[in-house]
DNA sequence: GGCTTATTTTGAACGTGTTCACTTTTGGAC
DNA sequence: GTCCAAAAGTGAACACGTTCAAAATAAGCC
């Protein structure tokens, strides 16, 4: 009666109606959360919204994603990852290293620059953000951009532009510091609408005070 | 029938029953807030629990602070601005630039090593505060520290320790940023308890780099 | 004292994020 | 096709932060 080779068939299909239909939701999810977050913003976009627009029931949601703050990564961990890839991709050999760093950091202003009100939330909410589905995820994006400077900084030795007596991950580490709190105070300043060519003005300022270091010269 | 004497006499009494009990309901406010806070920590205390132990309304709480983070901050801006001002007081005189300021940046450390779980919340909270009664106050102790560091750095020039090109307010900068973000990552790492001495070994180390600088020596 | 006005207090009511006991759907065995 | 266990979906229910119209209280004036 029953046919080996008919069961296989159906068994694969794709992956299963099962799974299709998963990712299907998943989607619908997905695009209804970034319509509502972009539209209306963090606090004001309901989790109840996001699933009437997805045409889910409220409880599918947190299969999902752990929590709101999670369902926010869940979608923005994809466009961040994206863009740290553009960032590091292009070609920049500057003869400053400042200009290198700033050059890097500038797709990141912009993409902030683009959304602000979004981009404190998600600054904000990324802060001690180690539990959720998605907090992994965006932990090791986090390490991927500062493995990212790492590999400018060794580049920067070979170039004669760098020499410095620490080594490349504890450099790196300065520098992303230094990124982390520039653009928070940038996006916590500019009350509104923050000015792009000023923030990454100020950041290439106070990087450079590191490039040149504190001490005096012997 | 009136006695201007001693109608002047009942009108000031102190400032009047009115200000006395407003005075005593804030302090009332605060010992609960305080005591709930560091009992169960920011999240699993409710409002209404403050209210209880404070022995007034719930409606009463939102006339003292604009909401629970402003009551977060209504008590601990006290302690940071106590805090900072010891920070700063303390001779220092050490032959390095680092030691000098994780000297100052130690207190700041131990205070949050005492009560991680809350300073987590703080440091999570004050991102972006700009709204809230006790807002502008944080803000000011912020400026305020920045500023004790700048004279710091002032101070190192004459003692011959710094020679940066800078000026003060932007060397302040870039240590205050290292120092931001290394206390961040300090909670965020050590799951549950960090170590003080790790974390302030971790911070010596990067602000080394600060003051050794990137570019070759010529 | 009484009377009026301004200030302060209050908790019921609202909208929210999240949970969980229950229902529905699916995949596979016979 | 029929059945069963497992997986996925669901919304009523809960606990919470916050608001606000109404009540209570204090101050000032005669």
């Amino acid at each position: 009666m029953s046919e080996p080779t008919l069961r296989n068939t159906s068994r694969m299909a794709e992956g299963g109606l099962r799974e299709r239909s998963k990712a299907r939701k998943l989607e619908n999810i997905r695009r209804a959360a970034r319509e509502l977050f972009v539209e209306k913003g963090y606090d004001a976009t309901t989790t109840r919204a996001i699933a009437k627009r997805a045409d889910v029931g409220l409880g599918t949601l947190f299969t999902y994603a752990a929590d709101k703050r999670d369902l926010l990564f869940l979608i923005f961990n994809d466009e961040l990852i994206e863009l740290t890839s553009q960032a590091f991709a292009r070609e920049n050999s500057a003869p400053a290293l400042a200009d290198r760093l700033v050059a890097v950091f500038h797709d990141f202003y912009a993409y902030f620059a683009r959304q602000p009100n979004l981009a404190r939330f998600l600054l904000r909410e990324l802060t001690f953000y180690t539990q959720g589905l998605e907090a992994h995820r965006f932990q090791a994006h986090r390490d991927q951009i500062v493995a990212g400077v790492a590999a400018l900084v060794k580049r920067g030795r070979a170039d004669g532009v760098v020499a410095a007596v620490a080594d490349d991950a504890l450099v790196a580490r300065a520098i992303f510091d230094i990124y982390t709190a520039e653009v928070r105070r940038w996006l916590a300043d500019d009350g509104r609408e923050p000015k792009l060519a000023q923030g990454l003005a100020t950041l290439r300022r106070v990087l450079q005070v590191l490039v040149e270091g504190l001490q005096p010269r012997r």
